[in-house]
DNA sequence: ATCGCAGTTTATAATGATTCTAAAAAAGTG
DNA sequence: CACTTTTTTAGAATCATTATAAACTGCGAT
């Protein structure tokens, strides 16, 4: 399995579940941004077996530790994570409730000139919400 | 009341309660971030009556709906709301779960080169994370 | 291979922010 | 005041997420 090297080096345990879910977010050509129960869906149809929800949880929540996912801050009631973890921006498509990835290369450089003392900068993400 | 009239000319009626959340909201030098909870806490102590949640939830609500208000897109439990209405970004002090304010001229300005066809640019946020 | 243990999965319960409900209170109108 | 509409309210409901604790599994050591 490809993966089970990549979960081991990360000190994760290659279990069938996570090799699964493996397969779903990372066996892919493109990248793509998902609620929990998005993934739920996903993982039920493609591996045609169930994963408790309580791992999927888990799983994502240690992926997102290792960094092999994000999250994406959006005021919605489910949260969003991005199989995509280099630095982006996205636009939020308000009506269809929907990210649409920005390359770095669609925004100018970001110049942030303000400093706070002690703190520095972890990430800069730019959401631009779209209306028709 | 300063604020009778304001509340009028958006149709809402001049309640003592949204009378009481206008003069926590509004009657500051400065603009604030804050949770539906952290008002509570402000309304109790700063009018010493206590105003139903409900009615909290309710009147943020329709301030927003007015543009009196915004809300601060954050991955956090609770949601974070902005007495700024004008265009501007954040800092995210992850540790203290702060928000700080990024005047648009402390942000170079940010141009978006990619665009959707149909839809329309609303609002362009950036949200910098900070970490020790 | 077997043992033993830490790590993982799982069903289920608990949590907690937010929303809903429907009855009581207040505001606006004349 | 009498009447209508809006608002407030306590409490219940919702629902995404997290906690629990028992069963299971991966894996290194014997
Ligand atoms: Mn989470
Ligand atoms: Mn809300
Ligand atoms: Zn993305
Ligand atoms: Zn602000």
């Amino acid at each position: 399995m490809k993966y089970v090297e990549k979960l081991r080096n990360s000190g994760l345990r290659p279990t069938k579940q996570r090799l699964q879910i493996c397969e779903v977010l990372f066996n892919t050509e493109k990248t793509f941004h998902f609620t929990i129960n998005e993934l739920e869906q996903k993982i039920k149809k493609q591996a045609n077996n169930k994963i408790s929800l309580a791992t999927v949880y888990n799983t994502v929540h240690a992926f997102e530790k290792k960094g092999y996912l994000k999250q994406i801050p959006i005021n919605s009631s489910e949260t969003y994570f991005d199989t995509n973890v280099t630095d982006h921006h996205h636009f939020y498509d308000l009506k269809e409730e929907k990210l649409i990835d920005l390359d770095n290369s669609d925004v100018g450089p970001i110049n942030i000139l303000k400093k706070i003392n002690g703190k520095k900068i972890k990430s800069v993400e730019v959401l631009v919400k779209l209306e028709d």
